[in-house]
DNA sequence: CCAGTATCTCTACAGTTGTAGACATTACTG
DNA sequence: CAGTAATGTCTACAACTGTAGAGATACTGG
């Protein structure tokens, strides 16, 4: 159904996830924090967007169209972290997690977060034989 | 350095880092198995990353030229990781973990083997301070 | 040594992506 | 109401991607 997306289209829609509903003009700006990028490239991506029936239009103020994600993150982030997860480390989770784990900063907070994930899980698999 | 990976050219280059060294024929066959693709593209793609410096050549056989990584997988995943990361979770590693707790087939030894990364992981931030 | 085959090199091309200008139009402000 | 600012629409374009055919050429088995 919806095509792939580019790396700016992930960006952009990311500010949808975020907030939820949004205009270009805004969208723009928050874009625009991060780096130099004009509104009329910023309002070509959002259309392709809308294209790909990634976001859809909810109604104007004025003039101003406003839009919201036509699909939701976790929609889409299982065969993205799935092909993520093949393309770079050929399909096998364990480098990823190790990478998470070693490389990226996480606070212990993070860390009982996954603890608890991990206990769960043991229990969840213990329980189904 | 290093430009931008497409898709394809992570899924060959996916190839010589498990093989560590090996001649386009060799890919084409290996990608082939996945997937109908003609010795042309693979060999194209080859040559692509070979000119991004991706690949570097190694030595012929007859006329047959091997090629071996020029980049080691770690080189390459934090930021690949980093980026995935932004693009899809917008920078927040949570989600991800989540979702490679719950989405993703992990059998007991994986679960194991986190464990054990976070107890270590743990001790370490213990330690720090 | 020759034909057949495997490989390589070169060229091409359509689709996607990031980027943006030009121009049209509507909304606000004095 | 007129002028200015904000938005939207349309068009463009160069670079990158996936894909592959054509043709050159170097091995290899007989």
């Amino acid at each position: 159904m919806s095509k792939d997306l580019s790396d700016f289209e992930l960006q952009v829609l990311q500010v949808f996830w975020q907030r939820g509903r949004a205009s270009a003009p805004e969208v723009h700006k928050t874009i625009q924090e991060a780096r130099p990028v004009t509104y009329s490239t910023v309002k070509t991506i959002i259309d392709r967007l809308q294209e790909k029936d990634a976001l859809q239009r909810c109604g104007k103020q004025g003039r101003t169209i406003f839009y919201e994600p036509a699909i939701q993150r976790d929609q889409m982030s299982r065969p993205l972290v799935e092909r993520f997860v093949d393309r770079v480390f050929g399909g096998n989770r364990r480098p990823l997690l190790s990478h998470l784990l070693e490389e990226e900063q996480l606070d212990s907070s993070d860390l009982d977060y996954l603890e608890d994930l991990i206990a769960r899980k043991k229990k969840e698999m213990g329980e189904r034989r």
